[in-house]
Order: C-alpha cells, then structure tokens, then sequence
DNA sequence: CTGAAGCGTAAGTCGTAGCTTTCGTTCGTG
DNA sequence: CACGAACGAAAGCTACGACTTACGCTTCAG
C-alpha cells in the first residue's frame, strides 16, 4: 500500500511526547533545553524526538549559539492537514452511496 | 497537559496498518472480513483496530446480518483536522514572532 | 434444528519504540 | 587557553502494543 510511506507524519504526531513538543512549539519557538523544562522527559529524549519531527518534516531548527530553536514547519503540518480533508470529503461521499445502496438493499 | 487525553485520535491514527483501514474505509464503507482481505494481517487484528480507531471516534459500525460495516466518522475526522488547523495558524504566528525577534537580535 | 459464516474477545508471544545513561562535539565566556 | 553550557549520538534496558492462536457468540441457510 503506497500509503504506508506517507503516514510518517503520523506516526510522528502519534506519540504524546511528540503531541506536546509540538503544541509548544506551535505556541512559540523554542530550544531544546526549554522544551525539556515543560515535559517530564529529559532533555536527550526531547531532542530524539525532535529528531523524528525533523524527519517528519514538522518541525526545522535553527542554530542560534549553542542553543538551536526549533520551529513548527507549517508546510509538514499543512500536508497531514490536507490528507485528512481527503478522508473528511471521501467519507462524505460514502455516505450517499450508504444511502443510496440502502434503497436496494431490500431486494 | 490536558491535550494528552485529546490526542487518543491521533494514536490511532499512528498506527500503520490503522491508517490503512481509515484509507479503505474513506473510499468506502466495508466489512471486517473485506477489509482483512486487502490488508497483510488476520482479522482478528482488523478487529481489534477497529475498536481502537472506534473508541477514538473514527469510524462507526452497523450491524448487517452477521456482518459489521464500518464507515469513517466524518466529525472524528474533522476533530483531528481542527487541531491541525490551530497548529497550522500558530505556527504562522510564530513565524512573524520570529522575524520580529530578528530585529533585535542584532543588538 | 443443525451447520456454517462472520465477528468479537482473551490469552500469549515477540518485536520495537521510548527513555535513561554515558560520551563526544561545538560554541561562548572568563 | 581553559572551563562550562547546550546539544546530538550510541548503547542498553524496559514496557507497551501489534499480531497470532484459540474460543464463544450471533445470525442466516438448509
């Protein structure tokens, strides 16, 4: 299934670490070690999770010093958003078909 | 964070092979037996993604016979392209911190 | 009423993702 | 130049989840 390439962006936003490294970021950008400081997590699993966001394509960095700020990427969160507009309008259509196959279903 | 209780859709989502099925259940609705033939594993684990993606408000069944037709949930759906969309516009926001934050950052 | 088809559930196994710990690297500061 | 701060990478451990197997229930056909 070609499809199976295309949900990395899911499986990323799919862990609750990750949900909430990216509702912070979505908030304001932020270093490693500030996003550390609002998770339960350490700092080093902050940053292999951001390593899978970047991969995902969710979020860029950007070194400033030592520190680097990572940013949600819009154009990551814009293509998830678009796949489930796919679903949301497909879904709606297979509603008529219910509907319409239902007035035969009695034959 | 209250929004780990909310990302339960997105879990199910995460999943491969549950992504999977929300794709076949977008073109249409189908039932468990269907949906195992096009996907590599039993249906006994179709079964079991369902009451997940179900529990997150994703899909729907209907008893026909001795069948189940599942169909895609168009408000579950929609939820989940809400919180994309409120991500999407903060991080825009963000962006126009970030340029403005630039000109400071000189000093 | 008997048999089969279609599902859901429970138990059990196994892989893997997430977290921590440790270490190496880069950059700023005195 | 030496020290500390901030971060990424590798190794190891643990726990969770995905899948299979086996079983029971419901519904339709004969």
């Amino acid at each position: 299934m070609a499809a199976f390439k295309a949900h990395q962006g899911w499986e990323a936003l799919g862990d609750p670490s990750r949900f909430a490294i990216v509702q912070c970021l979505a908030e304001r950008p932020r270093a490693v070690g500030d996003l550390a400081d609002e998770l339960p997590i350490s700092r080093q699993a902050v940053s292999q999770h951001l390593r899978v966001l970047k991969d995902a394509g969710l979020v860029a960095a950007q070194a400033v010093g030592t520190r680097r700020i990572y940013r949600l990427n819009p154009a990551g969160v814009a293509a998830l958003k678009d796949q489930l507009d796919t679903f949301w309008r497909r879904a709606l259509d297979g509603y008529q078909n219910v509907i319409e196959d239902k007035t035969e279903e009695g034959s």
